[in-house]
DNA sequence: ATGTCAACTTTACACCGTGTCAAGATTCCC
DNA sequence: GGGAATCTTGACACGGTGTAAAGTTGACAT
């Protein structure tokens, strides 16, 4: 769907390595500088600052496979198994997409375009939780009196990208440490 | 500090309600608006709008007394007990400076005032986590392999604005239910 | 060789929100 | 009545996004 055309290719190539090098301003100009265009050719493929954003981490999630990733947590045979196969997987994913999601969540407030697509991105996160959630269940194994929407609500706040900045950049965790923490915490949430 | 100018009460106290109202443009002709003044007047009170949003959350605390809402979990007894008062004391705390934090976070990016302002907050409740990590540690409840360090991590990512609105606004939970929850994986998360 | 089509360039502009500046008006106080 | 604070009106600069239009370049077909 978006392979083709080189140069959106690199448009999108170039986007990715400017929003993961963190160097604040990404502006339009940045982007159409680093790829090596006129901010008007930019516009001639991307027709918002917005979608360029979205199709980056389109892109991303192709380049860097997230759902195969994902689909590893889904092999595993126990729900436990399963639990810490899928913190790991998305949690050790985060960090690959922290320039991308930085521009989203920047703009969220103001942007309905951002606004849906990094809903729709965390949707995607949260249909792993509510699986886990449900093969933990299903061996029951599952916390009583939790029910698992509440549970599947716990571990997506816990996953989430928010969460990850908070430990891993303002606290200063390694990210094995983060792996670690948050696969024990899961499973002092969510386990009987 | 701020109570003797009227005008300046009277901003301050527009600002809020309006920000609170969630009513989504919150641009400083909407602050002056408002207040019934105009958009320069307000520049007369205010030099910038990361300021204006500064001070809004400055006396929101004053009016709402945090200091004393949290004063109250340093009360309790146990560390355990402790705990609990802190987590509702400062999650009670969360919906009434909702609007602020919101247009505050929104401007991380790219405002290094509101940046500094937004951390110094978060630092505060730090503390609160801090101290009540230390009274359980002081009760030997820590969970074992936990550091007092990482504990607080944890406890202050659990407690972050940004989890609340995760569970109460994007999955509906009820306040009642965020505070017991909260509760409840504290426990789970701190204790032995 | 010519035509044409797509991708790109340059230049210019409209719009919005922030913040600045300057020239009055109003009000209160001595 | 004089003066200082406070506020008003109106104008403008700046930065960033997005639009519009006219011109350049190169590939390819006939």
């Amino acid at each position: 769907m978006s392979s083709e055309n080189p140069t959106r290719r690199k448009i999108l190539d170039t986007a990715w390595k400017l929003l993961e090098a963190g160097g604040r301003p990404t502006r339009m100009s940045d982007f159409a500088r680093a790829a090596g265009i006129s901010r008007q050719a930019l516009y001639l493929h991307f027709p918002s600052r917005a979608e360029l954003l979205v199709a980056v981490t389109r892109h991303v999630d192709q380049v860097k496979d997230i759902d195969a990733r994902l689909a590893e947590s889904r092999a595993a045979d126990s729900g436990e198994a399963r639990l810490a196969a899928f913190v790991s997987a998305w949690g050790n994913y985060i960090p690959e997409i922290r320039g991308v999601s930085r521009a989203l969540l920047a703009m969220q407030e103001g942007d309905a375009e951002a606004r849906a697509a990094w809903a729709g991105r965390m949707e995607a996160v949260r249909q792993g939780c509510a699986a886990a959630v449900t093969a933990l269940a299903r061996d029951g194994q599952l916390a009583e009196g939790l029910s698992e929407k509440r549970a599947t609500d716990l571990l997506w706040a816990l996953l989430s990208v928010e969460t990850w900045v908070r430990l891993c950049e303002t606290c200063g965790w390694s990210q094995q440490d983060y792996i670690a923490e948050m696969q024990r915490a899961a499973r002092r949430l969510l386990l009987a």
